[in-house]
DNA sequence: TTGTACGCGTTATCAG
DNA sequence: CTGATAACGCGTACAA
């Protein structure tokens, strides 16, 4: 590939004047520059970046750190933030964890050694956070934070929406609402289940044990967890699931059983999954704000890169919307 | 961020030392070897690839060009990507394109500024691979295939799939099937079109113009042309969409008029919709190797990598599997 | 308006 | 086994 001396060379001109032209277009006569245009045209020259990159001590990239781009809610969300790093000049590498603290850590460490001007992670672990924040490394999270440490950071408001959630399942007139949520090791996850326990205590429900679950998030376990709500005696009237796998857990689990939604057993969940759009029953869910959440994050550390020593943290909750559908019945 | 300088300071010993300790771990004694090690972590020292990367005109970054993210196929298949790309060392550049060959043709641009070791590609336009040729950078095309280029490419055999699908239909009883498909410009698509095509004919039915449609592989476009189709005299018993967002359109379009799958109208098309596996009717439909498609992007890409002089170019068709769920019925 | 000299952080080469 | 020196491709003073 044609380096910036070949330009230089070839146009009879110092590097120098190659180097303006793509600079400082305006400090070099315009035939000369029209000139080593042509050059850099025929050469097919491409300034590159890493020279670029080594004495300006920037690379114009950005890492994002997340668990799976698999998962609907990823994907929309890096979609966003590709579309807004692009549009500030800033291109993206992308790495999958799987919610694996070692992976994790070694593709936060692969992250630096290639100088991403900034980091936007969903993090697992506190871990890997506290290492880039020794390490002086621009970084925003996502959607999980943790509360002791002074970060930039960009979320949703997870509290607001399990109320809103089971506040329109209340409001409907179920009392016995079953719970499938985490271990309660995510931020977002104890933000949810206190939204809930407000929200039933606010109208004077009691959460009792054997409705709330932990299901690790996974299809497999919701699914045998909610086979066995299901059966029990006193079964909830209503299932919320706290994430896309759980719900999907819960609907073939109903299924399996042969249970209707809505007519049989309710059905509310966080997130929307996959072909929601497309078939019936839809399920009522909450939506969160996934471009906001996308643009906002590369707002804020676009932000810090450029004002590194900024004193202010921002941090934003974003509130996320209910979406009514008919995935639930009305208890008479 | 520590330099290799200060690392080599602080262990009193040249920044050769410390850069064979990281390189060349055997030609070092193992007392300083280990006192530089403490240095390095005492100082949070982190290798720059991107001084690295200029002295050995490597950067360990392979750059991914696709449509769009957000489809299924697509991030399921980046998803084999970047695990095997990290498997082998290498970190993953990723943008989207929407189909736009202007961006197209920027992004790969950017890509060769940061110097990528090579590139990953569904591309739309033939240009930005031909430039991506002529500027000598290593490619592996996606999916998407231009014969008349010299150029290591992965994809399905469409053709193979379209076969597949259609004789199951014809096998079924149908006479009249809808075709909804692109305008032939892409290499999926006409290849889809010529196995439908030939399929028919090897049945001894007659392709009618008014059941083949162009609906630009978009949602909205497919929804009108079935809601025209279903309502016409003489409507298509069985319905082959080519592409998921084709898909849910026609499946929208069934359901505005009321229209029962698979009772009223036969569905099959090529890729698995969003929530194909939860929901009722399962939509029959083509599976492609998305996995083998990813690996093998990687490996070919990587060998091509190691060694950019191979003169055998290599280009490989998957075969994709036929899933039958319940979209179709028997016509007697 | 254009050019010279140096440095960015690493590795390769060649001595010691 | 260890070190000095010269690249790698480009941008930034500072000169001319």
């Amino acid at each position: 590939m044609a380096t910036i001396h070949d330009v230089a060379r070839k146009a009879r001109v110092s590097v120098m004047t190659v180097s303006r032209v793509l600079n400082r277009p305006d400090k070099v006569s315009s035939k000369t520059a029209r000139k080593i245009k042509m050059v850099m045209e025929e050469l097919g020259y491409q300034p590159s970046q890493v020279a670029r990159s080594l004495v300006k001590r920037r690379t114009n990239t950005i890492g994002i750190v997340m668990p799976d781009i698999k998962n609907t809610f990823f994907n929309s969300w890096f979609r966003a933030v590709e579309d807004s790093a692009r549009q500030f000049g800033y291109t993206t590498l992308l790495c999958n964890t799987d919610e694996n603290p070692d992976d994790e850590m070694k593709l936060v460490r692969t992250f630096l050694s290639h100088r991403v001007d900034g980091i936007l992670i969903v993090p697992h672990s506190e871990e890997s956070v506290k290492y880039l924040m020794r390490a002086k490394v621009n970084i925003v999270l996502v959607d999980r934070v943790f509360k002791s440490l002074e970060v930039d950071f960009v979320s949703t408001d997870h509290y607001d929406g399990a109320v809103k959630l089971t506040e329109y399942v209340i409001g409907l007139g179920h009392r016995r609402i079953g719970v499938l949520k985490g271990p309660g090791i995510l931020f977002p996850d104890r933000e949810r289940y206190r939204g809930f326990c407000h929200a039933m205590s606010a109208n004077g429900i009691e959460v009792t044990r054997e409705h709330v679950r932990n299901c690790e998030f996974k299809e497999s376990i919701a699914y045998e967890t909610v086979r066995e709500m299901l059966q029990a005696k006193s079964a909830p009237t209503a299932l919320f699931s706290f994430n896309s796998l759980m719900t999907i857990g819960a609907i073939k689990a109903a299924n399996s059983l042969a249970l209707k939604i809505p007519d049989d057993i309710s059905l509310v969940c966080y997130d929307e999954i996959p072909g929601n759009d497309i078939f019936t029953p839809g399920i009522t869910h909450i939506l969160q704000p996934i471009d906001e959440l996308g643009k906002n994050a590369v707002r804020i550390l676009v932000r810090r890169i450029e004002d590194p020593n900024r004193k202010l943290k921002d941090g934003i909750y974003l509130k996320p919307e209910l979406v009514i559908r008919e995935s639930c019945r009305t208890m008479t």
